[in-house]
DNA sequence: TTCGTAGTTCGCAAACTTACGAACTAAATT
DNA sequence: AATTTAGTTCGTAAGTTTGCGAACTACGAA
């Protein structure tokens, strides 16, 4: 299918982001960061019931999809939103569905 | 993995209904309902650059995840948004993220 | 310099998604 | 009864996602 100019360059970004939600983990993170600004991925890996390699796995998709970003605090990682992309997916949804 | 206990049913129908919104066609989709209430799948045909098979199999998972119905109006198929379950998506939605 | 901690990458398997065309169903029209 | 219209279902192919464990990297502490 080719997508270059029939939907909108905004309907394909709210759908990437959709996409980047659309699985119980990522749910649970984007919701806990959403609550307290900031977490390490060894808290989120001792209380979600998957491998380290798995939850490494989600966490990089949320942040190829722009949503979250690391920083290291060696050992540790540690994770918050993407300010600037997570204000841009909210007035996509809320623009869209008039939320 | 064993999802029972450690993510809420909110969040796994919030993750569900997000992936119902996750490709740009049924975004498309969605976004016209939620703009016109209703719309027939001819008209959808013509416009989007896809089989009818693919369309009827998108309108499918719309309709499978609740967030849209088709009423009969011989020949065709008048499609609205299932309001009950769209209102529900919304509001996981904004209590979520606050949006 | 070796060890432990924290996390990533690799390789693989199973399941799911996306897309298509062909064949099908159901109902209204001719 | 045959045709047309509108849409669904089936079979299939290619690609993506989800998950795991094992092997790896990076780096601070002993």
């Amino acid at each position: 299918m080719n997508t270059n100019k029939l939907f909108s360059e905004e309907q394909k970004k709210a759908a990437r982001y959709a996409k980047a939600m659309a699985h119980p983990v990522r749910m649970y993170v984007l919701e806990l960061l959403s609550k307290q600004s900031c977490c390490y991925s060894g808290d989120l890996s001792e209380v979600l019931p998957i491998a380290k390699s798995t939850l490494s796995q989600h966490l990089k998709e949320l942040k190829d999809a722009g949503l979250i970003q690391g920083e290291i605090e060696s050992p540790k990682i540690k994770y918050c939103l993407n300010k600037e992309n997570w204000e841009e997916a909210k007035q996509l949804f809320k623009n869209r569905f008039n939320l």
